[in-house]
DNA sequence: TCATATTAGTACTATACCGTACTAATTATT
DNA sequence: AATAATTAGTACGGTATAGTACTAATATGA
């Protein structure tokens, strides 16, 4: 009957998940050991215990972000019986869902904490930055699909495809929070895919 | 000979300037008041005669950027000789030589900022959203411009156009920073455009 | 000249917050 | 049962840093 059958303790597990909301939607900075602590009920002792400090927290917090967005678009590449665009489309839509809940604060949590690191190079930005370099590949396959069913023109190659889907997604993303405009997420992807017929 | 004509206290731009640097380059949050007055060379007491607190500071070189990045695309959109391509790959070559010139680091000073201000509304960020408002509408402009002479095909109005633009150049320039990729810029404004034609 | 605005310097306060030390209880694990 | 891992609690140290107080010098403008 145990929740946690790899050894990885209910409370480390409590406050990653805790401190990724925290950090998300106040911020690295914003946020304190403090915080963390009282939102999760978790000591602060213990949570020394399991993070021998807040960078290193926020390096466990990345992981788990990093996790939960590949199996989100792990989901939609691999759902091969849907056309391309209802694939980008459904993900988009769970994307944008979850930013409303969330009031519009926060829309992409890689960005939001690269840009609250600071200058020198860190493990958190190494992580954010190979994250990146992970996602494009997925996104080329996905579109290099829509080329093979002949969903999407072949007017640039898929790569290219990816690559600029991948940066304008981002752009939507924190343009929406900027703006305070969700619907900017949707409109934006189908604009794009209007423009690849 | 005088430079300061319009009664601006020179004091008061040059640490409006040293702050725009050390915000966009350190970060927000990892820049104090007596980095500023070291750097800027402009004692701390000073400083808070100009400035009644460093968020105060922080809407300033809000208005700053924004001054400085609106003459900038002015330039481009009114270059009614050229192409629009030309001027918009002209506008990214100024973009992206700065950004190699500070070494990949700070990307788009509203997102960096935007991103490192706290949860609750302020006026930094009100201006940051301000300025986005006013940036789409110009961008519209230099498309309608490419529809009507011609340039590019009327696939999506210009409107869907500028917007989309706006969106995929603000991700390319974030994306740049997170992947230490400054050609990201330019290839994707490029790939922009053939997906135009 | 005289008032006002701008400047530097120095010292200081208040506070938020990361991280540590130590004790002791409780829960696995063997 | 014994050992190790996990947990809470409490208190405290150290430091960075925003902001203040006050004095006094210098520039500016009327």
């Amino acid at each position: 009957m145990k929740v946690n059958q790899h050894k990885i303790p209910l409370n480390k597990k409590i406050v990653i998940e805790t401190s990724a909301q925290l950090f998300f939607d106040k911020g690295y900075g914003y946020t304190s050991m403090d915080d963390v602590s009282m939102v999760s009920g978790v000591s602060k002792s213990n949570i020394y215990y399991h993070f021998k400090s807040k960078e290193d927290l926020l390096v466990a917090v990345i992981e788990y972000w990093s996790e939960y967005y590949r199996k989100l678009i792990e989901q939609a590449v691999y759902a091969k019986t849907l056309s391309v665009e209802s694939r980008i489309i459904s993900f988009l839509n769970s994307l944008s869902m979850e930013i409303s809940k969330r009031e519009y604060k926060g829309s992409c949590p890689f960005i939001t904490l690269y840009m609250q690191s600071p200058m020198e190079p860190t493990d958190a930005k190494r992580k954010i930055t190979f994250f990146f370099t992970r996602l494009e590949p997925a996104f080329v396959e996905l579109f290099q699909q829509g080329i093979d069913q002949g969903e999407f023109q072949g007017k640039i190659t898929a790569e290219s495809m990816g690559s600029l889907f991948l940066t304008t997604m981002e752009g939507a993303l924190l343009l929406s929070e900027v703006t305070q405009d969700s619907s900017k997420i949707i409109t934006t992807a189908k604009n794009f895919c209007k423009m690849l017929y």
